[in-house]
RNA sequence: GGAGACAUAGCUCAGCUGGCUAGAGCAACUGACUUUUAAUCAGUGGGUCCAGGGUUCGAAUCCCUGUGUCUCCA
């Protein structure tokens, strides 16, 4: 169904056409290109009676209950209920309005606030204006629409329809507005990086790959912005962050989208503890935004975000190990203890190629899954990101953590490596991974080494994915639930 | 990549082991109605039963293929 061929009721849409002709040869167009409206339904709402308002919005109910009327405006902030009476607009507008307006029109309307006996904030209209025809109806208005398919290929009838779904979408950018007040107020700039870049890299995943005509070039889709924004940060941009579309041609599920958003801060002279706190700061102040509390529910699952717990991941991994993960640097002679251990087959393990991906694939069936209320893990061993800075205690472990909800990640952040010398040795050992048949290494970035051997300041940033948080904030659960427009076949 | 489920009016859904002209509610159309909240009441119209093929006297229904969507697994 990739082509419009929705089908139209024959004689809704003819019922529709003659009454935009109508519209025409009383107003002169249909589709007007202006209303200059007091203020917006949500603001309307916040006044007193016998105030007069001018609003305009979609109409999402009508009631005709002879020479009365109810109707209902609405747009993503809000909804109003008006009213209309044959004596106040004239028995002419009032028969033209009856026989003209449908569901699903745009109208602006003019009169005073009052309230209705039952209760209900209304418009009492004095004057109304046609400002826009639909020619196909609103889905119905109790069911909603329920069908996945038209939900996400008509995401604008959802929004309409679904309280619930327009509550998310909403809610996600608002959200995100949110997160870019809170970026701003603590000095960082909002700085742009490319998406086509000649060698994707700053994470483990597959790129997608396009076809660059004007310079005969493949180019990848960016996977992360990351050695960007640390570039950014060697140019003297002292804190930086970038609201960023990332691409990672891989597996659908509820939890990964291949087009997906993170915002990725950076900030000079921070380490990753600084980090920490500023990173639950920040998550605590989006959530006690969208939600006005820090206690909320995620599919039957209740979730407390006023304190967090701190989880060692190598402690905790060599609990699990009956030994130290930092002692190993053969993926071969882990692999197998683990299969002696009888936690895997070999079967299971075979693929597994690199210490990293191995001692991942383990935390993530034995560990993660595990992991509900805020958690903040930290204490990674050194091979599992070749970005992160090893800790002046010890080499083997690098200045790293994540926070987890919901057996999630909703984000990775480190002290970062600086040091050219061990950047370069890193990627060193990358390459050897991949040269191994490990799909989900680092890419070398050469020019990225030689920007850091010019030198870059102390340095901590963080990725946090802006989904997978809209998923738990407002209750969804898949991550297409909080885009707007998720990609179909 | 593997398995399962689903696809019927604009929307939400019925439609039994195959059997009259495929139904309901909402929406639309005609009419009544000055306080509705899924308004109510009376009447009318509206279908490529996802597409293609097969079985059969007869297919929305059974079988095959395809398309799309969802869920679970890898």
């Amino acid at each position: 169904m990739a082509e419009n061929n929705t089908t139209i009721s024959t004689n809704e849409l003819e019922a529709r056409l003659q009454k935009a002709e109508n519209i025409r040869m009383r107003d002169g167009v249909v589709w007007k290109d202006k209303y200059e409206r007091s203020h917006r339904i949500a603001e309307a709402r916040e006044l007193a009676d016998d105030t007069p308002v001018k609003l305009c919005g979609r109409i999402t109910a009508l009631r005709w209950l002879g020479k009365l009327m109810f109707g209902r405006i609405y747009d993503i902030e809000g909804e109003i209920q008006f009213s209309m009476s044959r004596s106040d607009v004239g028995e002419e507008d009032y028969k033209f309005m009856k026989a003209n307006v449908d569901m699903g029109d745009f109208i602006g309307i003019e009169g005073t606030l009052y309230h209705t006996t039952a209760g209900e904030l209304t418009v009492k209209v004095e004057k109304y204006e046609i400002l826009a025809k639909a020619l196909r109806p609103l889905p119905e208005k109790y069911h909603g629409l329920t069908d996945m398919e038209t939900r996400y290929r008509q995401r604008y009838l959802d929004v309409i329809s679904n309280p619930d779904a327009r509550a998310a979408l909403f809610g996600r950018f608002k959200m995100t507005q949110n997160l870019r007040d809170f970026m701003n107020k603590h000095g960082f700039l909002e700085i742009e990086t490319p998406i086509m870049q000649n060698i994707a890299s700053g994470a483990a995943a597959r790129p997608f790959t396009t076809h660059h005509n004007a310079l005969n070039a493949d180019f990848q889709l960016r996977i992360s912005p990351e050695l960007f924004l640390k570039q950014a940060i060697g140019a003297g941009f002292d804190r930086v962050y970038e609201v960023a579309k990332d691409f990672r041609n891989e597996g659908m599920d509820a939890m990964h989208l291949q087009e997906f958003t993170m915002i990725e801060w950076y900030a000079a002279y921070w380490d990753y503890k600084k980090n920490i706190q500023f990173t639950w700061e920040l998550v605590q102040e989006l959530i006690l935004n969208a939600r006005g509390t820090l206690q909320i529910e995620y599919q039957g699952t209740k979730l407390d975000f006023s304190s967090y717990e701190m989880i060692d991941y190598t402690a905790k991994m060599n609990e699990l190990f009956g030994c130290n993960i930092l002692d190993f640097d053969d993926v071969n002679v882990l692999r197998q203890k683990l299969v002696d251990m009888g936690m895997f087959p070999m079967s299971e393990l075979e693929d597994l190629n690199s210490l990293a991906t191995l001692v991942d694939y383990v935390y993530k069936r034995k560990i993660r899954v595990n992991i509900i209320q805020p958690t903040f893990l930290y204490n990674y061993p050194t091979y599992m990101v070749p970005l992160a800075r090893r800790s002046d205690a010890d080499v083997r472990s690098l200045d790293m953590y994540q926070l987890l909800v919901c057996g999630g990640e909703l984000c990775k952040g480190y002290s970062e490596l600086v040091n050219p010398i061990q950047q370069a040795k890193a990627f060193e050992d990358q390459a050897k991974d991949i040269a191994n048949g490990e799909e989900e290494a680092f890419n070398p970035d050469n020019d990225f080494v030689r920007a850091m051997e010019h030198g870059f300041p102390p340095i901590s940033g963080v990725g946090m994915g802006i989904d997978r948080l809209a998923m738990i904030v407002f209750n969804q659960p898949t991550a297409r639930d909080v885009v707007l427009f998720p990609i179909m076949k």
